[in-house]
DNA sequence: ATATTGTAAACCGTCAACGGAATGCAACTC
DNA sequence: GAGTTGCATTCCGTTGACGGTTTACAATAT
């Protein structure tokens, strides 16, 4: 066997599901589709100009992921979180994230540190108008997945994927921008990474806790005490 | 509308794929399929006597409960763990389970407790003979899992489904009966819910903790040191 | 004999059509 | 007129077939 070739990475094996699974997760949790709103399979399907299998197998997919609700013979709809579900949530993702901090403290390379701190300065360079919450909380997602990426814990990162695009919709949809906001999120996130590449797991693990929980209750902050933002909820079907 | 029915519960609506993912399911967490095999969904389809359709989601969804692998144009496998899967799994187990565990403190009701007691009884009840290793794991995951249902936790119980089938399949491959296995298994499950319905938290957290973790040793000191025995690995294809 | 290339079979991804369940609306009853 | 029942439409679950990729094997060259 021959291995003399300038290390070309692996040729993606992408199939259609796939860029269907993706394209639905982006229009979701940007917003681009109503909580509770129907999802129907001809209709994805045409616009998308595929058939209804792999139209199915996203669905399937989204579900897992929590973005969707499917129910047997009536469909699917982009599902309703609570406020009660959004607090457990992020209670949940706070003690997944600290584990994350520490096997990151252990496991994580130098690779996956410049991937990291890749997120942070392509979030400083982006422009000031370029920072819609859609595309804040996309920065946000982004730096957050690869710490979980450098804690090389698969478990432990199939557990966040059931609950990313939960939060990722979430901020998308309730994140405020202050004025401050950039700063503050640069300063934390590099902090974060600093401690890291001093490996100690217990300051991580609470700075982490600090930061998952503070950022949580900024956002609520900013909201309305109640749902009354989410007037539509289920009811009858609204097309 | 008239509800003076004597509450009847819901018809349940299941389709195929249903009964494919659960059969499935069931086959390999009792050890029926050895690890690392092929699954043709062919070979599936037709045994089942139902077409590729529902085998196909089926794989799907056993792909998120990390029973199986996917890779596209390829197939799927059964899972592979390696001992070091292993731990991390278990790590993780535990802290789900310590938030489960306070959760189910906050917001059991008695039906909880008494569906929970109902495993547990149902147990010391069952025949000595029965007591093989995968009727043990049944068991054990039968009654954690009604803590986390009662634990009325959607995000947690979703985080979960994505460990719970990979403990069972690890439970049942790797556990040894020892002689005070039962006398041991029926204290610790009894006392547990004695301190949930006390609903005090901190003292949950703590005995959920070191009964995770004594399993998981239990389960460890009883075999050989490494993985020396899984020798078959992913290799060739085996059939 | 070893390594490489060509070839055929096996298998997966996708599609389109069929049958059945669910939903909404109209007709009907009381 | 309020509530119920029947009906038609819509939509989902399932199937079988087709095309492309992968894998295993045989043939060829070195």
């Amino acid at each position: 066997m021959s291995d003399w070739l300038p290390a070309l990475g692996q040729a993606p094996r992408r199939v259609l599901s796939d860029n269907v699974l993706d394209e639905l997760r982006a229009v979701i949790v940007s917003g681009g589709i109503e909580a509770g709103q129907r999802l129907r399979e001809n209709e994805l399907a045409s616009q998308m100009r595929v058939s209804r299998g792999p139209v199915r197998e996203a669905l399937v997919r989204l579900e897992q992921e929590g973005l969707v609700v499917l129910e047997r013979h009536r469909g699917a709809r982009v599902v309703v979180l609570s406020r009660d579900d959004r607090e457990k949530l992020y209670r949940l993702r706070r003690a997944l994230e600290e584990l994350a901090g520490e096997y990151a403290c252990a496991n994580a390379t130098e690779a996956d540190f410049d991937r990291a701190n890749a997120v942070v300065e392509e979030f400083v360079r982006s422009e000031d108008s370029t920072r819609t919450p859609a595309a804040a909380a996309d920065f946000d997602i982004r730096f957050h997945d690869s710490i979980y990426v450098a804690a090389h814990n698969d478990p432990l990162y199939r557990a966040w994927t059931v609950l990313r695009s939960q939060v990722h919709y979430f901020m998308t949809t309730r994140m405020m921008l202050r004025p401050d906001y950039n700063e503050t999120w640069e300063r934390e996130h590099m902090r974060l990474l600093e401690l890291l590449r001093e490996r100690k797991k217990s300051p991580c693990r609470k700075f982490i806790g600090l930061h998952v929980e503070g950022s949580f209750r900024r956002i609520l902050l900013d909201q309305l005490p109640d749902d009354s933002a989410h007037p539509a909820e289920v009811a009858h079907d609204s097309r």
